[in-house]
DNA sequence: GCAGATGTACGATGATTGTCGTACAATGAG
DNA sequence: CTCATTGTACGACAATCATCGTACATCTGC
């Protein structure tokens, strides 16, 4: 949780992880929240969506704070689009660094 | 995190959740730190260890730390033996509840 | 009983976290 | 241009966390 290189994007304040750096330990501390988990499960279908198109009971800040989280952990990719910022499952990656994690972890948490 | 109902094992400082109550946020944060990885990892194999028989990179007191955040999350189960203290995984309970979830978070640390 | 081993309890401490409010920047609609 | 929308930046705050040291309790062997 210390050291985290992060990609540039281009976009400002949308660095995330390469693939091959993903840490298990990062990533899990992402989904231990129950906010994020919300998050995740939403976009979980392979959909984009903004901080606004998603219902969670908290602030505009904390959501920009939750999605920051997410990419950083390397967990979502975010594209910015107008004054929108679209958020989307780094599905391929995750799977191919921690096979079968994310749907196990969404099965879990689905069936709560 | 902040409701966490302890099922009593007799011996005090041992209680643990329910197989049934066990909490996904809960679990995958106790997951997300590096040394209980590396506790978890070395419960994998069915053994039961003391907090002395793992060699960690931490005291005592932050090891015994460690343990409780385990069991109380439901990961671990704790036995008393004399003044050593045994820890294996609950597999069982972990399988039951959230089917996959261990093994996949023990290949995904693993091949680090 | 005494000494060693094993582990917990408690308090402290610095870091991180989740939350919020306010202010600001950027874009799009009128 | 003006205004509403979308989201970030920054600062604040209480709570939690990982870590440690010291002290204590409990058992075992002598």
């Amino acid at each position: 949780m210390e050291t985290e290189i992060l990609k540039d994007a281009g976009v400002p304040g949308t660095a995330e992880p390469a693939s091959g750096q993903l840490e298990i330990t990062a990533v899990l501390h992402a989904l231990s929240d129950p906010v994020r988990l919300q998050i995740v499960a939403k976009l979980s279908d392979g959909s984009e969506h903004t901080c606004g198109s998603i219902e969670l009971p908290v602030t505009k800040s904390t959501c920009t704070h939750h999605f920051r989280v997410l990419r950083e952990a390397g967990v979502i990719h975010q594209r910015q689009e107008g004054t929108s910022r679209f958020n989307s499952l780094r599905r391929p990656d995750l799977e191919a660094r921690f096979p079968g994690l994310l749907d196990t972890v969404l099965r879990a948490a689905g069936g709560s």
